[in-house]
DNA sequence: CCTCCTGTATTGAGCGTTCAACTGATGTCG
DNA sequence: CGACATCAGTTGAACGCTCAATACAGGAGG
């Protein structure tokens, strides 16, 4: 991306495959990456009309202070764009489990608040979703691997937050 | 979810809470799987025009003997339902990458074939979707590390697969 | 004061996934 | 042989997510 701007085809011939042993991994990767969370959202959706970020949004909420968060914060602690946030938050605000006011002083900002009834949501759902993070992760894991998982998912978003975001069209060169 | 929110002590009871090193762990791990797929498929859908599971799906077929799978194998091997699968070989279908048919011999069984054509565009979609698959994920865990995040999933996929899964009927103890 | 520019958030279109309902073909049993 | 159950796959509606476009508030500069 940054090193060269122009692309020889010579450079295409330097992708390096996976080996083996790789591919056997990756391919388990991949299967996890793309069936895990449709089983965490399944079992939420089923159990509470919830889904998985939804749950993330309301969480990220019940840890702040006055249970309180400015939109884009909010954003930033889940992992998710704004976008994302805003439609995820509409939802929550029709079942009147969270409430958007505009922040006093700041106009261009809005703060979501987790209301009482929202509360009461995330407590009920919670046992449930740990139940089924145990069942599915940390249980077939063993302490350590789970670990090691965490390392890794780290350091992947590590490299996620870095070079070339979407939603962040890269500037990098000269750009009027 | 984290932190033991106030609740019945009779659910406290039955829930084990994840504590503090399990709780990181799990922030990074559930972040990781709400946005990395997220950056796979952005990568082959601007570049390709290719969904991460398009991706996969004649990726499966070009590893098959005559490049011909029948459906529902090829749903077991791509790890999706077979309602995502008839969905994404449809748009594949569209494209000319893939082609469908019933099985001489047996009439409910479609199966589908990887084109010339669809073999060309794997073998132009691949470089890049290595290199992301490089740059997000096998360069910053290392060898080791990538191998045990391997492992995690192999497990995870298991457990999944295993007891009370949504969609599969739960199979009973004796296997007819 | 008015305009332009940036920062914050919302909205709408398009697409992919899921769930449930459905179509047809294949067995099974009376 | 005909009714029924089952299997393999497809379809349509609902929903969540992403991207691009938009609204709107606050500063900067003339």
């Amino acid at each position: 991306m940054g090193t060269t701007p122009d692309l020889d085809p010579a450079d295409q011939a330097e992708t390096r495959w996976l080996d083996d042993g790789e591919l056997r991994s990756w391919h388990a990767f991949s299967g996890m990456l793309l069936t895990l969370p449709g089983f965490l959202d399944a079992q939420l959706q089923r159990d509470e009309d919830l889904s998985l970020f939804g749950y993330l949004v309301m969480a990220g909420l019940a840890d702040a202070p006055e249970r309180t968060l400015r939109m884009s914060e909010l954003a930033v602690l889940t992992q998710g764009s704004l976008s994302r946030l805003s439609h995820a938050v509409a939802k929550l605000e029709r079942n009147r489990w969270v409430e958007r006011r505009p922040c006093p002083g700041n106009g261009r900002v809005t703060i979501a608040t987790l209301t009482d009834d929202g509360m009461a949501k995330l407590a009920a759902a919670a046992p449930g979703h740990v139940a089924a993070v145990r069942r599915l992760v940390t249980d077939p894991l063993g302490h350590e691997l789970f670990a090691q998982l965490g390392e890794a998912s780290r350091r992947i978003l590590d490299a996620t937050a870095g070079p070339g975001c979407p939603g962040i069209p890269r500037r990098a060169d000269g750009e009027a």
